[in-house]
DNA sequence: ATGCTGTGTTCAGTTCTTCTGAACACTCCT
DNA sequence: AGGAGTGTTCAGAAGAACTGAACACAGCAT
């Protein structure tokens, strides 16, 4: 009979890229990886990695297999999933991946009532960025992500996983009270003004730039950061106007103001994503329940800009 | 992640109903079952065995791993099966189960061909009766069953499994040709009369007991013995009749008169049993496909007397 | 009752597997 | 050419699993 163990060790190097990533998410060595892995490939008697300059790449056979373990990892998922369900008791830790700001406003306040409805369920966070997180969740490195998507970006329908809305939050342009800008027709009408953005590796601003483009212009991105209240901050200073979502824009500043996006609404999609079975086991339905119900508070509190 | 080996202890003392008989036909020590079911019980947290006076039983929590496991095993073996057939080369061992009878005239011609089309597939023959071997199958210590069933026992439908008719093998009459019987109209007739049969246990003579009784008689069993050879020579020698199967009756000697079954026919059905997956594994469906071959030409061989 | 045979458990000690750490080989990039 | 990144190999250390003997207990015989 296969080794599990070893299987799972195959599927995080395939997923992850290389020997080295695995190794330091499971807690190994690299040495330890490679000689189990050698060890799976007697068990297979077939080679089921290639070396390729530095790194490796799964070979044929190794796609086959790493295929086809998914299922194994899926019915002991789900097996887990049945004694949970059937020992009664709601305790556990559950994981939960979160990008920054999903992290303060949904995961934080759903720990803290689960503090008082399920002191036994213990929650631990980690921050990661969407894409990142689906790969941890499909590892079962985590049990819960929250990723972001936005209308402009493409992504595609994450397999195997099971995906639930958690928020739809509007953006809206926040520009400096100071421009006097008062309304904005159409974007390109704010092409010759600076900009404030997030890096571009974050969603967020790619799908800014595409917005951009699309109106018809190169937007000027004077300054960049990730922390949503710096860049509230440099747009209350005037220094460029920003595309941040509802959610985001704590609202604290006159200087700042905050208009609706012209033309095609550009609107952030939260939600969660589990794998299949985890919504069946209780202390992951419980967190994500109560990560939900808080959503649900979010979107009353935060109201679009009039327009 | 729950481990599998322990999982699959679990199902062996489930299957088996001993820790005993799980450990012998694992090669462990019942010492070292009983340390590892320990520890699954601590990985679930929950007691899975209670002891009952001498031996043990499943609790409810038990039977909940127990049943959620099989599908654990599923994907594994078709993950293997995956794997065997990508690898392209038909090699390995085959394991057959299979009643004395049937591992003669069915599993021997089939290895001494096999050997010839396929010399790197060998195939290991283990003698077991019908249930028996059935429970192998699912455990994964045989590959394949051959089992028998007969139209009076009702067998319940192998659940889990794949079965595929190998023989319709209708039962006669064996009747010593001193007694001077001719023909026989109804089972009846020969109530008074001595009668051969196999061991209690054995289907076959449970079959024969029921059709008796449906007869209206309950027949006087003076031998017993499981070897159809012996049986044929008692019979030769005029110490009894017996119900036989075409298949195992030689026809070798003028001394056995062989007469069709009187009233409602009884037929012994031969047939293999597979896991669901294991037609997909080539080394697999290459025995099975022999055996299947060979017991075709065994139909044609043996025709029940005319009547 | 009393031993006997069958169960399963516990514990200490051995055995085997797996993991680490250092040395090496190699590719890519500067 | 050197450096930083891969993955591999080997010896030895750490850890997990297994054995064997002692024990506990139930059922069944005498």
């Amino acid at each position: 009979m296969l080794d599990v163990h070893r299987l799972n060790m195959l599927r995080e190097v395939a997923q992850r890229g290389s020997i080295h990533a695995a190794a330091t998410s499971l807690a190994y060595t690299p040495s330890a990886i490679s000689q189990q892995l050698s060890k799976l490939e007697k068990e297979v008697s077939a080679q089921l990695l290639e070396r390729t300059g530095r790194g490796v790449r799964l070979t044929e056979m190794g796609r086959i297999v790493v295929d086809g373990s998914w299922d194994v990892f899926a019915s002991l998922d789900r097996l887990e999933a049945t004694i949970d369900s059937a020992r009664g008791e709601i305790h556990g830790e559950v994981r939960v991946g979160a990008f920054a700001s999903a992290a303060i406003e949904i995961v934080s306040p759903a720990i803290v009532r689960l503090a008082d409805t399920h002191p036994n369920v213990t929650v631990l966070i980690e921050q990661l960025e969407d894409q990142d997180s689906l790969v941890e969740l499909r590892l079962g490195t985590l049990d819960i992500a929250i990723v972001q998507d936005f209308t402009h970006v493409v992504a595609q329908p994450p397999k195997g996983l099971r995906r639930r809305t958690l928020h739809e939050d509007p953006m809206v342009l926040a520009v400096p009270r100071s421009w006097g800008v008062g309304r904005v027709d159409a974007l390109a009408d704010l092409a010759d003004r600076p900009w404030i953005a997030e890096p571009d590796a974050n969603p967020s601003a790619r799908a800014f730039l595409r917005v951009c483009r699309d109106a018809g212009f190169e937007p000027e991105i004077r300054y960049r950061t990730d922390d949503f209240h710096v860049m509230e901050a440099l747009v209350a200073k005037g220094l460029g106007a920003a595309v941040v979502t509802v959610m985001s824009s704590s609202g604290s500043t006159d200087a700042v103001e905050l208009l609706p996006m012209p033309g095609e609404a550009l609107v952030r999609h939260v939600y969660t994503a589990t794998r299949h079975v985890e919504i069946a086991r209780p202390k992951v339905r419980v967190v994500l329940d109560e990560m939900h119900r808080v959503a649900g508070t979010l979107a009353e509190r935060m109201q679009p800009p009039a327009v």
